[in-house]
RNA sequence: GCCCGAGUGGUGGAACUGGUAGACACAAGGGACUUAAAAUCCCUCGCCUGCGGGUGUGUGGGUUCGAAUCCCACCUCGGGCACCA
C-alpha cells in the first residue's frame, strides 16, 4: 500500500463530504409532528472572525465534531450548524488601522475561518451558515429589541456606567472584570450618560429557579451565575424622619439585628438627600461630600480596604422596633443600585458599620450574644460579632436564637405595617447600548413632539450607515452621518432623529442558535415549530469565559421570547461543557505574548486527522492543559502505525463478515476479546465521560497489541478472521476523532461509506475472560501474583493464596487473624 | 477575606462505586534492519537496593484488612466574587 499522505487524502474526503452535502441537516417536512426523539443538537460557541482561528478554536471544534460525528452514526439526525459573531470592537480597530471598511474586513476574515474548518474536517451543515452583521441577521436583532421595548424590557435612562476609556464606550456591569475593561484590561471610569438597557433583573427568579431544567451544566457555572445572580433574603424595613414627615424604607438580611440599629445611611445618590439638609447648617458639607462621592470613579467606591468616610445630615430616623432617633448619616459605602439605596447600621453585627462607628465615635450595641461577647460588650469589641446566637438587648425578643427571632420580627412588622420580608438581587440591568461603529443600530427615533418612538417593523433594518471615520469619540461615529441621523418621526411625520449607539455584541449572540434552525426565513426570525422542533441545544460546548457574559444573557433572552410566545422552551442549552484552555510555554497563547501556536502549520505538516487527535489525546477536555511541540509527532507516529497495520492486513486477509464468528482460543480469542473491550471502552468514554483522551489511548493498546500478535495470527485462518475484524473495528474507533483517514481505510478494506455505518457494539460472550491476574497481599502489600480461573469461588481463591510461597514468606511465623477475599481482585492475608 | 478547581515519574497524563499506583504518549537509553542516516519494528524506563526487599500520589494526622480515592488540619498554584447591607 502506498505512503500515509494525509494532504491527498484529507482533501478527497472533504470534497466528498462537500458535494454530497453529508452534513447538511434538513428541516422536517412538519416539524410540528415530527419525532423529536433522535435529533441531537450539537453546538459549539461561535467564533468572532478577529483573524484566523487558534488552537481553542481547534480544540472546541474538534470536540463538537468528535460528538456530532458520534452521535450521527448512533442514529441520531445531528444538527450542527456554524456561524460568525461577526460585530464587534476587534474588527472596527482593525478597519481603524488599515483602513478597510469593517465589513470588508470582516469577509476576509469568515472566508478564512471557513477554509480552516473545512480543513478540519467538521462536519458542518453549511447550508445553515450564518454572521450576526448581516443585515438578514440584525434586522432580527433589532426586531427583538423592538419587541423588548413594547413590553418594557429595554428602556432608557440616566445613569452612572462604566466607561472603557480606551474603547470610548460604555460597558454592562459583567464586562468589568475586577475594575477593568474585560476586553483590553483599561481601568474603567464613570461617566453619568442616558443609556438603553435590557431589564435583565426582572428575569433574576427565573434565572435562579430555572438551574433545575438543565440536565448537565458544570457546577461552577452554576455557582458563578448563582453568585453574580446575588439573591439575599431579607426584610424591607421603613424608617420614619418624624420633623419632615418622610419614610425611608431599608433593605437588611439581618431583621434580628433591628435593636442594635445605632444610626442609618443614605447613599450619596439618594434623592432625600437633599430634602434632609436643605436650609440646614449641614447643607454645605453634605453636598460637598455628595459632589466628590460622585466624581470618584466606581472602582475606588468598590474598593473594600478604604477607609470610611460620611457625612452626618444633622437629621434623626425613628427605629421602628423601639421608637429610638438615630442619626442619619451620608456615607459612599452604601450604594444607590443595591436595595433602597438606604440602610439601618448594625456596628456590633456588621463589620464595614462597626468600622463606620468607630471612625465616628457612634454607639455599639451588642444585640446578638455568642463567641464569648454579652449584652454589656459594645464599647469594647475589636470587631463584629458575625456569628449566630441569642438575642439580647431586644425587649421582648431576648433569649430568642437570632436566625428564628429574624422571622418572627419581619412577621411582627408586617403586621405593624412597618415593614414586610423581602428579597434582593446584586444583579443589575444590562447596560446594551454601545457608543461605536460596527454594531446593529439600535431602531430607536426621537421626536421633540412625540419622545422616544420605536422605529416601525415594517422598516427594518435599520442599516448601519457609510461613515468616513470611524474613530471612537465618545459618541458613536454614526452620529457624524446626518443623513442617517435626520429623519422623520414614524408617529407625527415630523422632523427627528435617530439613536445613534449600537448594540453590544453579546445581544447579537444571545439567539444565533435560535436563527440556525430557519436561517434563510425572510418573514419572521425564525418559524416556532421549527425552532421547537430543533431546540434546545443538546449539548453546547465552549469556554468557560463565556460562564457569566454568553450564557447568562442568552438564558436571559430565551427566558424573553418564551413569554412573547416565540419558542416554546425557557433553556436554551439543556447540557453545557466548558473546555479548558491551551497553554504553551507556561502561559494562556496570546499575540502579545508571541507563544502563539498556529494551527495552519500544523495541519500542513501532519495533516488535520494528526492535530484533532493530538489536541484531544492532550489531556482531559475540561483542563487547562500545555501544547507540546513533541507531542504531536507521537500522533502523527500513531496514525502512521494504523496506516501500516491495516494496510498489511488489507493485503494479507479477506473481508469477513459480520464479526459473529467462533474462535477456538489462544491468541486469536484473545485479540478478539480486546477488540471488544476496546469497543466498550471508547463508546462509553465518548458517551458517558467525555474523555477523548482515555478513549485514544484505548485505540492505541488495541493497536499495539495487533501488533505483537499480528505475525501469528496471519499463519490460521481464524486469525486472519480477527485480524479483519479488528482492523475494521479500528478504523470506525478511530473516526470520531480522525475521520479522513478512517473514510480511506474503510473504502480501501472494500467498504464504502464510514459515516453511514452503525457504531459498533461490544459483544458479552467475547467480553468474558476465562481466567485472571489474581493479587495476594500480606497484610496489604501485594506479595503474588497468580492466574486463577475466572468463575473460582472465595474457598477456592483462599486456598490458592494460602498455598503462595511467596506470601508464605511474609506470613511464616505469625497468626493469620483476617482473610479478606475479593472475587475477581485479590486476596489480602492479615497477619500479626 | 469568601466560594470553587487542581497538586501523581524528567514531561503530558491514567487509575470505574476505597482493592495490583504510573495505562497511553512524549523525552531518554538499548537492540534489530541499513554501507550509513532517516523511517520502521522490538525491548527497558518512579526512586533506593546488599535483588530478599524498602519506599513512593503537595505536607501532617485519622478512618480502614487495604487510601491517589473517604475525614480533619495545613501548604502551593489557578479561577470566580469582593463595602451587595
Amino acid at each position: 500500500m502506498d505512503r500515509y499522505n494525509p494532504a491527498e487524502i484529507e482533501a478527497k474526503w472533504q470534497q466528498v463530504w462537500k458535494q454530497e452535502r453529508t452534513f447538511e441537516a434538513p428541516n422536517p417536512d412538519d416539524p410540528a409532528a415530527a419525532d423529536r426523539s433522535r435529533k441531537s443538537y450539537v453546538l459549539e460557541m461561535l467564533p468572532y472572525p478577529s483573524g484566523t482561528l487558534h488552537m481553542g478554536h481547534v480544540k472546541n471544534y474538534t470536540m463538537g465534531d468528535v460528538i456530532a460525528r458520534f452521535r450521527m452514526r448512533n442514529g441520531f439526525t445531528v444538527f450542527h450548524p456554524m456561524g460568525y459573531d461577526a460585530f464587534g470592537l476587534p474588527a472596527e480597530n482593525a478597519a481603524i488601522k488599515t483602513g478597510l471598511h469593517p465589513a470588508e474586513l470582516t469577509k476576509i476574515n469568515t472566508g478564512n475561518i471557513e477554509q480552516q474548518l473545512h480543513r478540519l474536517g467538521v462536519s458542518i451543515d453549511w447550508s445553515r451558515e450564518l454572521a450576526t452583521c448581516d443585515p438578514e441577521y440584525y434586522k432580527w436583532t433589532q426586531y427583538f429589541f423592538l419587541k423588548f421595548f413594547e413590553r418594557g424590557l429595554a428602556y432608557r435612562k440616566e445613569a452612572d456606567v462604566n466607561w472603557c476609556p480606551s474603547c470610548a464606550t460604555v460597558l454592562a456591569n459583567e464586562q468589568v472584570v475586577q475594575g477593568a475593561c474585560e476586553r483590553c484590561g483599561t481601568l474603567v471610569a464613570t461617566r453619568s450618560l442616558a443609556q438603553w438597557f435590557f431589564r435583565i433583573t426582572e428575569y433574576a427568579e427565573q434565572l435562579l429557579e430555572d438551574f433545575s431544567e438543565l440536565e448537565s451544566w458544570p457546577e461552577r457555572v452554576i455557582t458563578m451565575q448563582r453568585n453574580w445572580i446575588g439573591r439575599s433574603e431579607g426584610a424591607e424595613v421603613v424608617f420614619r424622619v418624624a420633623e419632615l414627615d418622610i419614610d425611608i424604607p431599608v433593605f437588611t438580611t439581618r431583621p434580628d439585628t433591628l435593636f442594635g440599629a445605632t444610626f442609618f445611611l443614605l447613599a450619596p445618590e439618594h434623592e432625600l438627600v437633599e430634602r434632609l439638609v436643605d436650609g440646614t447648617e449641614f447643607e454645605n458639607p453634605v453636598r460637598d461630600y455628595v459632589t466628590s462621592a460622585r466624581l470618584k470613579p466606581l472602582v475606588d467606591r468598590a474598593l473594600a480596604e478604604r477607609e470610611k468616610t460620611g457625612e452626618f445630615t444633622g437629621r434623626y430616623a425613628v427605629n421602628p422596633v423601639n421608637g429610638e432617633q438615630i442619626p442619619i448619616y451620608v456615607s459612599d459605602y452604601v450604594l444607590m443600585e443595591y436595595g433602597t439605596g438606604a440602610i439601618m447600621a448594625v456596628p456590633a453585627h456588621d463589620q464595614r458599620d462597626f468600622e463606620f462607628a468607630r471612625k465616628f465615635g457612634l454607639d455599639v450595641r451588642v444585640v446578638v450574644s455568642g463567641g464569648g461577647a454579652g449584652p454589656g460588650d459594645g464599647p469594647v469589641l475589636e470587631a463584629a460579632l458575625e456569628e449566630d446566637g441569642e438575642l439580647v438587648n431586644s425587649g421582648r425578643f431576648d433569649g430568642m436564637p437570632n436566625r428564628e427571632a429574624g422571622r418572627v420580627i419581619t412577621e411582627w412588622l408586617g403586621t405593624e405595617h412597618l415593614g414586610r420580608a423581602a428579597v434582593s438581587y446584586r444583579l443589575r440591568d444590562w447596560l446594551v447600548s454601545r457608543q461605536r461603529y460596527w454594531g446593529a443600530p439600535i431602531p430607536i427615533i426621537y421626536c421633540d413632539k412625540c419622545g422616544t418612538v420605536p422605529v416601525p417593523e415594517s422598516d427594518l433594518p435599520v442599516l448601519l450607515p457609510e461613515v468616513e471615520d470611524y474613530a471612537p469619540r465618545g459618541q458613536s461615529p454614526i452620529a457624524t452621518n446626518e443623513e442617517f441621523v435626520k429623519t422623520a418621526c414614524p408617529a407625527c411625520g415630523g422632523p427627528a432623529r435617530r439613536e445613534t449607539d449600537t448594540m453590544d455584541t453579546f445581544v447579537d449572540s444571545s439567539w444565533y442558535f435560535l436563527r440556525y434552525t430557519d436561517p434563510h426565513n425572510g418573514r419572521a426570525p425564525f418559524e416556532p415549530d421549527i425552532v421547537d422542533y430543533w431546540m434546545p441545544v443538546d449539548q453546547y460546548i465552549g469556554g468557560v469565559e463565556h460562564a457569566i457574559l454568553h450564557l447568562m444573557y442568552a438564558r436571559f433572552f430565551t427566558k424573553v421570547l418564551y413569554d412573547l410566545g416565540l419558542v416554546g422552551f425557557r433553556e436554551p442549552f439543556t447540557n453545557l461543557f466548558t473546555q479548558g484552555m491551551i497553554y504553551y510555554k507556561g502561559a494562556k497563547m496570546s499575540k502579545s505574548k508571541g507563544n502563539v501556536v498556529n494551527p495552519d502549520e500544523h495541519v500542513e505538516k501532519y495533516g488535520a486527522d494528526t492535530l484533532r487527535l493530538y489536541i484531544l489525546f492532550m489531556g482531559p477536555p475540561e483542563l487547562d492543559v500545555e501544547w507540546q511541540d513533541q507531542g504531536i509527532e507521537g500522533s502523527f507516529r500513531f496514525l502512521g502505525r494504523v496506516w501500516r497495520l491495516v494496510g498489511e492486513i488489507i493485503e494479507k486477509t479477506k473481508p469477513v463478515g459480520s464479526g459473529d464468528f467462533a474462535v477456538t482460543g489462544g491468541a486469536a480469542a484473545i485479540l478478539l476479546r480486546k477488540t471488544h473491550q476496546t469497543i466498550r471502552k471508547v463508546t462509553t468514554d465518548i458517551s458517558e465521560r467525555y474523555r477523548f483522551n482515555t478513549a485514544i489511548s484505548a485505540v492505541m493498546e488495541l493497536v499495539n497489541d495487533a501488533y505483537l500478535a499480528k505475525d501469528g495470527l496471519l499463519e490460521s485462518e481464524e486469525g486472519r478472521g480477527v485480524l479483519r475484524f479488528m482492523a475494521e473495528t479500528l478504523v470506525k474507533l478511530l473516526d470520531p476523532f480522525s475521520p479522513h483517514i478512517c473514510a480511506e481505510l474503510w473504502e480501501k478494506l472494500g467498504h464504502e461509506r464510514l459515516w453511514l455505518e452503525p457504531w459498533p457494539a461490544a459483544d458479552e460472550r467475547f467480553l468474558a475472560h476465562e481466567t485472571y491476574e489474581l493479587v495476594i497481599q500480606v497484610n496489604g502489600k501485594v506479595r503474588d501474583r497468580v492466574q486463577v480461573p475466572a468463575e473460582a469461588g472465595r474457598d477456592e481463591l483462599l486456598t490458592i493464596a494460602r498455598a503462595s510461597e511467596r506470601a508464605a514468606r511474609h506470613t511464616e511465623g505469625k497468626q493469620v487473624v483476617k482473610e479478606i477475599v475479593v472475587p475477581g481482585r485479590l486476596v489480602n492475608l492479615v497477619v500479626k
